[in-house]
DNA sequence: TCTCCGATTAGAC
DNA sequence: CTAACGGTCTAATCGGAGA
């Protein structure tokens, strides 16, 4: 007979308000929300300005005057500072299982199967990652992945959980019950409109949807629903992932703190998302065979000439050199580039992407080496000293089109001199 | 008719 | 001072084009 599998998924609460208020304990009961890029819409919130009615992905223009009335301290993101704690985490994470899957910047799965005193080994963890990062995170426990997500929701919805839940103690009616008091939408996989279509078949609740006519559910919804109503049965059908799959596209695309006008500055803006796009394209050791080029005007703005042109270039050969990539970028933005229009967004896209290794065997591209090392050396210095450091192309108009960001704190673990004093 | 492809949709975070 | 809404990524599905 085979065990129960134990999954957990450990959560951190409120990842990107916990991350600023490290460095910042005089804050521990201030309400916080964090902005997108471009300070655009609130994508965290500490419990009090939840409490405080701010919606998650409202945008930040529509709350602003609301967050100055009601004393919200609201902060730009802080990309480099969230990546860094992430990694502490996962790695605290790490050392529980052999088998973790990041899932995400603030969450990640953890096999426990096999686990001794999972209850205890739980709390232990929960605190442990509290001691050594000072993030605070919730376990759900399950035996699937969708019901250690559950799991996950319920432990941090319900205080007297201390953080944790494990949906394996339940019996069968308990596991009824509590199904049939949970909407819908909080099942992974289930979003705004799935969970519209379920209302109209009369299933509303995470139990309905359990117990619901398996025929029907595929017929009306395929393959992937069938698959999360297995899951909340306690079937496994998602896997944990033990390494993460290469990516099939690399995108870098910013919205701009201000519209452009004029095509040297998109052009500058394209440059450093196409270098940017084909470092990570590197870092994965692939090539891109199909470069797409975009442009957009602010779709918010009605009243405003609407013009989204895009370009799609298969390149002769398959590619990671930022020069070649950007040569490429440069050359569509000219000829997508129409006057008269307020720019708010572009972006460069790499597709038909593909491992080095299955290409590198062409001797007729001279001087694929020398090409290459320049690239090492680029990455190696970014990767140092910062993105920018070295640039494809310095025309730099960056004033003229970066994102806005007027709020953002201090680099603090990359930064000594962003660390306040003791 | 089958297959491939691009566009569209839905979801996660 | 005013203005004016994120960024990536994946999988499924659908309809048309071409074999």
């Amino acid at each position: 007979m085979t065990m129960t599998r134990q999954i957990a998924l450990v959560d951190c609460n409120n990842f990107y308000v916990s991350c600023e208020r490290l460095f910042r304990p005089d804050l521990k009961t201030t309400p916080i929300v964090v902005l997108s890029n471009n300070d655009g819409c609130v994508v965290s919130r500490s419990n009090e300005a939840k409490a405080l009615g701010i919606r998650m992905g409202q945008p930040w223009f529509e709350c602003k005057q609301q967050a100055e009335e009601q004393g919200i301290l609201a902060l730009s993101s802080n990309y480099a500072l969230y990546a860094d704690l992430s990694n502490r985490v996962m790695s605290v994470l790490a050392e529980y299982a052999p088998l973790t899957e990041v899932y995400s910047i603030d969450e990640c799965f953890v096999d426990m199967t096999g686990t001794h005193k999972l209850r205890d080994v739980s709390y232990e963890m929960r605190q442990r990652v509290m001691q050594w990062t000072g993030i605070p995170v919730c376990v759900g426990l399950g035996p699937t992945k969708t019901l250690a997500k559950l799991a996950n929701h319920i432990a941090k919805k319900h205080p007297r959980s201390r953080g944790v839940f494990n949906y394996n103690d339940l019996t069968d009616a308990q596991q009824a019950k509590l199904l049939g008091q949970i909407a819908v939408d909080e099942v992974w996989g289930v979003g705004r409109k799935l969970s519209k279509r379920l209302a109209a078949l009369g299933i509303n609740t995470v139990q309905d949807l359990r117990t619901a006519h398996t025929p029907t559910l595929r017929a009306e919804f395929g393959v992937v629903m069938e698959k999360t109503q297995r899951e909340l049965q306690g079937v496994c059908c998602i896997e944990l992932e033990d390494c993460t799959p290469d990516k099939q596209q690399m995108v870098n695309s910013r919205s701009f703190g201000k519209p452009v006008t004029e095509l040297a500055v998109l052009q500058d803006a394209l440059s450093v998302f196409a270098a940017n796009a084909c470092q990570k394209l590197r870092a994965q050791n692939s090539h891109a065979a199909l470069v797409h080029v975009f442009m957009l005007t602010n779709r918010f703005r009605q009243d405003q000439p609407q013009y989204n042109p895009c370009m799609f270039v298969p390149l002769p050969m398959p590619t990671n050199d930022s020069l070649v990539i950007n040569r490429w970028v440069q050359h569509v933005a000219e000829l997508l580039w129409r006057d008269g229009y307020k720019y708010k967004k572009a972006g460069v896209v790499l597709h038909d992407i593909t491992p080095v290794s299955v290409l590198q065997a062409d001797w007729l591209e001279p001087d694929v080496t020398s090409s290459t090392r320049l690239m090492n050396a680029i990455d190696g210095l970014n990767t140092r000293f910062g993105r920018g450091t070295i640039k494809v192309s310095t025309s730099g108009r960056s004033d003229e089109w970066a994102m806005k960001q007027e709020r953002k704190s201090p680099n603090y673990t990359t930064d000594w001199h962003a660390v306040p004093a003791a």
